[in-house]
DNA sequence: TATTGTTATACTCTATAACTATA
DNA sequence: TATAGTTATAGAGTATAACAATA
């Protein structure tokens, strides 16, 4: 999708409660990476694939459990992305029916030029914050992060991500 | 509550700077929107169009603004949707070219509960916080989006969101 | 038999270009 | 001519089911 939050004056007064004002900060957030995506013709989902080839080699199957997708979907995704050079595929030494998945030079600079974009275009939102709010916020967002995953028992990770989510 | 320079906290909780927390806490928000959307076999484009529709009858030209999508993209959304028995096309009375789209009460139920399952989602993880931490989110998250949208000169509305339906 | 990966198939989502019917 | 909407077409992304090769 595009997402580019747009529309009539409903919130621009500031009368949201958390969960909307987070719902909307999720696809302001989504958009800003989807547009720095883009901007290497790279869909989120590209992107998202490139960012965990980032510190890993994983399987086909490993990745498939990283993206939350079938395994049949990433078939595809790693097609594509091996077709334009960004990914390589490579027989596994262990099992022979493995397929270890992995980033090409122009695939790495790619991802790092659009985590780099999506940066910047956080930070200058950021920036727009009184100091105040912008000391708090990382230790907030980082504890809500780690309430989720100690919650639901699951590895955090963005696809953009400059960062490894440790958890490993 | 006041400036804490190198913030020590968010180290503790895993080297996370905000940039990428936020990313995460983008892709875990727009995940918890998509499973309870899916919950309701819809896909967040389908949750984002009749969320939109909650509250407007536009025109499919005004949608496609809203939903940030070429005309020719809503009017397959607006075929799907309609086959469902979730939205209804209306011929306007203004301008015989134009058409508008409108939520059916099936449309509006199924919004209502996905929307109703998202907040119940978010506002679990969210009680999982300090209250400190709750009680600052609120502001600190309407403070950014203000910003956000003063600068990009754009109006905020998240899809699924809107309204909590709590009274509906 | 179970697992890894691919293929075949089908559907949603999206855009571009061409078309129609109004305006 | 310009605008509103649809259709035709193409491609990405996703899942289910069936399959081949290996374990």
């Amino acid at each position: 999708m595009t997402s580019r939050p747009a529309g009539p004056s409903a919130a621009a007064a500031g009368q949201l409660n958390v969960v909307d004002g987070l719902a909307q900060l999720a696809f302001v957030v989504y958009g800003m990476i989807e547009l720095r995506a883009a901007e290497h013709d790279l869909s989120v989902t590209q992107a998202r694939l490139l960012g965990v080839l980032r510190d890993r080699t994983p399987t086909m199957n490993e990745l498939a459990r990283l993206l939350g997708l079938d395994k049949s979907s990433v078939t595809g995704l790693v097609d594509r992305a091996e077709r334009r050079g960004l990914v390589v595929r490579t027989p596994s030494a262990d099992d022979r029916r493995a397929v270890l998945a992995g980033l090409t030079d122009e695939g790495r600079s790619l991802v790092s030029q659009a985590a780099a974009g999506f940066g910047t275009d956080l930070t200058a939102t950021l920036d727009l914050l009184a100091p105040a709010d912008r000391d708090l916020l990382p230790g907030i967002v980082s504890r809500l992060l780690v309430a989720y995953a100690a919650r639901h028992g699951v590895d955090l990770f963005a696809g953009l991500s400059t960062q490894v989510p440790a958890a490993d």
